[in-house]
RNA sequence: GGGUCGGUGGUCUAGCUUGGUAUGAUUCUUGGUUCGGGACCAAGAGGUCGCGAGUUCAAAUCUCGUCCGGCCCA
């Protein structure tokens, strides 16, 4: 018996081996999500998790350069929109943090703060580590703002924040530091600023959904789960291949309560001296990116969108001892060629076998591969490869240009396409605790009537947390709906429709 | 925050039960042969076994603490 399982177990181990070192990257994303996550940070190189300070992780250049890129696409949008750019300092005094009640109750748990400098010197005031940065702004958006010719004023700032996290760390999904987008703008009047919600919402679906390719579903939070000191949240969430939810861009109607904090005030057109009206916006680009490669990755590594991939062709070139100078001659003609029509392009000339760098690639997730070898030389032509759905096509060098870039569309357009079917259905009515459970244990959204979202719905939330492990993410703001009957935990007739699903 | 499992060259890993010279692979460097789906040969480099204390003649190994990480739960 002993001898059968010794047996057993060797075999076991061998293949194993034999396995890992046949595969790159190999990796079921649906089964074993955190597993994969985690294996592609370190494979891809997209973080390193040995920095040995808890949450804080730094990110090496292929996720840099793509996180870059949707900077840039997400400034892009909001300057389209009349946001202006601005910097602010990373610290702020204990005075200002402290100034609106309900800000400083929500946030305080989670403040680093600086009490000392040099040899133990104290500080005369201690100084926070920004957590988001509306007491940093708003003590100058009072300074700036005197007319309503001054409004609206739109500005926004890229930076990092600083939170530190109770919940499970990871890279890029949640971090005690994590790159984002703040924007923070003052309006003359409550409806303009909840128009700019609106406004944030349709920037979140343009740029996270359109060209990042990842779907969401926009909801309006619960009083319970809004922003400290707002009046209300809004909120993207897009779905994690576990199933569980996660909330992407969120935009908060600020009403004028930091504006009475701070002081905000203008002179309207009555010459009568008045509060003004905020919101402000903050897509955390780090996370968006945890959550892009996790919606379009697969089983053999990351798919790339053709707008966000660092290399968006990688040129490998096959050749023989004796052909190598002429095939490498060629690689370069066809490198330049692209180079001059602004294709982000990389020709690896290491010294590996072309099969290894079409797996090391793949899992790399580059979008197109362009495979040069002496007959495509001698044709003057040359392969490329698809990775996202594995094709490989002929194409003539004279029309390499514009194939490629109508094939990155069709790239960007398919994963797009991928991801919004796993969408489809997610959505199940269910009015009792136990229909509930059983859709989020199957990683669905339950569509419930319930009492309400206000404060003294907060109860019957945490019945529903406490039986299905879902959490209440919301009412819908894109469609009207009606509830129909009574709470599902307490029984009071239903004033609303709520989603439940489990998130991280 | 609670539970649980773990930490050994850059990476993965053997050794830990039963304390006594640190195992293998991979990566990396150099040279050579290769190159249309994960090539190969030769030589070389790389580890205070997470950190601290304790037990002991002796600790990767046993004990306690601590830090960091994975997973599950709140």
């Amino acid at each position: 018996m002993s001898e059968f399982l010794e047996a057993e177990s060797t075999v076991t181990v061998k293949s194993k081996q034999d396995e890992s070192r046949k595969a790159i990257f190999n990796i079921s994303k649906e089964k074993n999500f955190p597993e994969w996550f985690g294996e592609i940070c370190k494979v891809a190189e997209l973080a390193d998790i040995r920095y040995g300070v808890k949450g804080f992780t730094p990110f090496l250049p292929w996720s840099v350069m793509s996180m870059e890129i949707m900077f840039d696409l997400y400034e892009a949008a909001l300057q389209r929109k009349d946001h202006l750019p601005m910097l602010f300092p990373t610290v702020i005094p204990e005075s200002n943090l402290i100034k609106e009640a309900e800000h400083v109750e929500g946030f305080t748990p989670q403040v680093f703060w600086i009490s000392e400098v040099g040899t133990g010197e104290r500080l005369e005031e201690r100084l926070a580590l920004r957590p988001t940065s509306e007491t940093a702004i708003y003590p100058m958006y009072a300074l700036w703002v005197r007319s309503w010719r001054d409004l609206p004023l739109k500005r926004y700032q890229r930076c990092s924040v600083f939170r530190s996290e109770v919940k499970s760390t990871r890279p890029f999904l949640r971090g005690r530091e994590f790159l984002w987008i703040e924007s923070h703008n003052v309006f003359a009047t409550h409806e303009e600023a909840k128009a700019q919600v609106l406004e944030d919402l349709e920037t979140t679906k343009e740029v996270v959904t359109e060209q990042f390719g990842i779907p969401v579903m926009v909801f309006k939070r619960t009083q319970w789960d809004k922003f400290p000191g707002g009046v209300n949240t809004y909120a993207a969430d897009t779905l994690m291949p576990d199933g569980k939810v996660i909330q992407l861009p969120s935009t908060h109607d600020l009403g004028d309560n930091f504006a009475r904090a701070f002081d905000i005030k203008y002179v309207n057109e009555d010459n009568e001296l008045v509060y003004a009206y905020q919101t402000c916006y903050g897509p955390a680009i780090s996370r968006i990116y945890g959550a892009m490669i996790s919606v379009h990755g697969d089983d053999k590594g990351l798919r790339l969108p053709y707008k966000l991939a660092p290399y968006q062709v990688v040129i490998v070139p096959i050749f023989k001892v004796e052909n190598e100078e002429d095939v490498m001659d060629y690689c370069h003609r066809f490198r330049n060629l692209l180079q001059q029509a602004g294709i982000r392009v990389y020709l690896d000339d290491d010294e590996a076998t072309p099969g290894w760098k079409f797996n090391y690639w793949e899992m790399k997730g580059v979008p197109i591969r362009a495979e040069i070898g002496p007959r495509e030389m001698s044709e003057e032509t040359v392969v490329l490869f698809r990775r996202d759905l594995m094709k490989r096509e002929t194409v003539p060098l004279a029309d390499v240009v514009s194939h490629i870039v109508a094939l990155g569309e069709d790239i960007d357009q398919t994963l797009r396409k991928q991801a919004e079917a796993k969408f489809e259905g997610l959505i199940v009515d269910a009015d009792r605790m136990g229909e509930i459970r059983d859709a989020v244990e199957r990683g669905k959204i339950a569509r419930i009537p319930f009492c309400t979202t206000e404060m003294d719905g907060l109860e019957c939330a945490e019945e529903i947390k406490a039986q299905t492990g879902g959490e209440i993410r919301g009412t819908r703001i894109d469609v009207e709906e009606k509830p129909d009957g009574v709470c599902v935990v307490c029984g009071r007739p239903a004033r609303e429709v709520v989603y439940v699903a489990r998130s991280y």
